[in-house]
DNA sequence: ATAAACCTTGGAGTTTAATCCAAGGTCAAG
DNA sequence: CTTGACCTTGGATTAAACTCCAAGGTTTAT
């Protein structure tokens, strides 16, 4: 049984985000002490970790109460039906995932531009490419800026 | 050469949007009509598709502002200092690939113990996972929930 | 038995990223 | 030459997700 601070210093979290967490439905403590303190037990630690991961990489608590909640209603669902509810979060995953690929390939060839070097940036492709149009640059893979010519690379 | 509106419709955000990020120093339009109408040439367009780009991954207007205003230090910086900046942001897009790809993982075996059946999720698997330690399922990879005695798969 | 370090509640304040509003100026069409 | 769709500014409001505060109760350690 962990008491709110143990539980918000193991996950290196604030106390109030619990309580916060708490008063939209997304984590209650399994139980109280007899002076009315939060008690939380290894289950709700790991419906907790849940949450955290699922916050992590941009979920927002709306969507993570939706998730958690589907068991309010359990015996009137359909296993079809919560399967759907899940898939459809993977596929929002699935999706996010690919932009972030998408992402970090442009940032990729972005660097790849660049020689790196000690000197003046005046005439860094990386700085040509975000003032205008990073997409032309961005576009060309490998190109190791040689377009540069304020300074050897 | 875009006026506001027509900027804003062609990505599918409000004018208001376009302002706003035009007083948070990160897109004003190249120029202004006689009348003081805003307008944004095709610079100003790519530069928005990479801050909608870099927002719909998960940076925070700070985190791509950062990213946009290296320039204006531009011939006081080394291109080893705005090669790093760029790599400091790869790393996090990376960092956050990762956490995407253990979480649809993780989402992926969900759906995996579930039948996703017609009848009554009283005894789903993915129900029970989400109620206590999900951990305990998740890792556990083509489970196909055998504990599900509530109905036949 | 009295600090120090915890906990309780309710409510106010903060940050981020818009979004809306009011009062007025501009522009093309009929 | 007026109507309607657009634009301008500044300022107010919203929503999400915390974060902090005040006034007080509890626990533990000296
Ligand atoms: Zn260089
Ligand atoms: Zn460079
Ligand atoms: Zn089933
Ligand atoms: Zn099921």
């Amino acid at each position: 049984m962990y008491r709110i601070g143990e539980l918000a210093a193991l996950y290196d979290i604030k106390a109030d985000t619990l309580r916060f967490y708490e008063k939209h439905g997304l984590l209650s403590p399994s139980s109280r002490s007899d002076s009315g303190y939060r008690l939380y037990n290894q289950d709700d630690s790991e419906r907790l970790k849940f949450i955290l991961r699922a916050k992590a990489v941009g979920f927002s608590l709306n969507d993570i109460a939706d998730l958690l909640s589907i068991e309010v209603d359990k015996s009137n669902r359909a296993c079809a039906e919560v399967k759907g509810l899940v898939d459809t979060k993977l596929e929002q995953v699935e999706a996010k995932l690919a932009e972030l690929q998408h992402f970090a390939t442009s940032l990729k060839s972005l660097s790849n531009t660049c020689c790196g070097g000690p000197d003046s940036a005046e005439h860094c492709s990386i700085l040509e490419a975000l003032e205008s149009s990073d997409q032309h640059i961005i576009a060309k893979k490998e190109q190791h800026h040689f377009s540069h010519s304020g300074h050897k690379d």
